[in-house]
DNA sequence: TTTAATGTCTATAGAAATAGTAGAGTTACA
DNA sequence: TGTAACTCTACTATTTCTATAGACATTAAA
């Protein structure tokens, strides 16, 4: 399972990308439109920020902007930055690899092999889907699909 | 990432297929052969036993056994018992289905596509890989695969 | 120049999950 | 009948998750 904190980091990008390009949108106001506890978005947004995802603007009229376009913003990328590593294995991680101490060797561990698979695939799709992909699929999105 | 406790669960179930068929194998022989603590491993193999993965002998002599013959023994059955549903949305669970209440309607929910491919990729490689696929592949798996 | 609206940052806290440990009990073979 | 095994329940320490609180900094507009 993902976090919740990792949820609302997805949605309240999706509702920035949603947003009017250019209007700074506010936390408050993802807040009340995502149904995310205003001062837990606070924290999320700013990490976004420090992780170079989102950039904002203090004062009156501030709010916050997407840094890049929507569909360069990858799911794999955001989940990473806010639920840590997404290997299922720490042995199996790129970004924070680090050696499982109670296993022989990572050429004879029994269960490695099938979790590299799992990593695979799973980094397949995130990093293929963008927030754009996500805000554009509101209903019937296999249809649209199929028609694109 | 997988807890420890799933991790300890399969290579137990590994243990075992690699034991002699038909004689049970003691919790201290797994427990010293794939370095688990051995109390926590009497834990998840009662857990297993209450599962029916596997069956127990008490007494002197005593130990345990697979109950299925391991190439039926799937990586999601086992994970799902041991860490729970395998979906990254409690929404896309198929065993243990909760409704998001923050999220609008599933329908129309930003994030809901895009994780329910992940869950088919995971839910793919998970049920089509058991414990006789882990433990026959012990090094160069890849070249025995392209090969068999 | 003030004021009010906005983001920034750090600290704190309760609840749940994780990873064990402890110990008394039960069973069955020799 | 003793002892080597599994069984079961309870406990605990640590960490992670999900927030909440409040003081501070910045900016636009009055």
């Amino acid at each position: 399972m993902i976090t919740q904190k990792a949820k609302y980091a997805l949605r309240a990008l999706s509702a920035l990308a949603q947003s009017e390009a250019g209007e700074p949108m506010m936390i408050s106001e993802i807040a009340a439109q995502q149904k995310i506890p205003k001062k837990f978005l606070e924290q999320i947004l700013l990490d976004l920020k420090h992780q170079g995802i989102v950039i904002s603007r203090r004062g009156k009229q501030g709010g916050y902007l997407l840094r890049k376009p929507a569909n360069e913003i990858t799911f794999g990328e955001i989940l990473r930055v806010i639920d840590g590593p997404l290997a299922p294995l720490p042995c199996l991680s790129l970004t924070a690899y680090r050696r499982c101490d109670d296993c022989d060797g990572e050429q004879t561990c029994e269960i490695r092999h099938v979790f590299a698979r799992v990593a695979d695939a799973t980094r397949k799709v995130l990093f293929s889907t963008t927030i754009a992909d996500a805000v554009a699929q509101p209903e019937g999105a296999e249809v649209t699909r199929l028609m694109a």
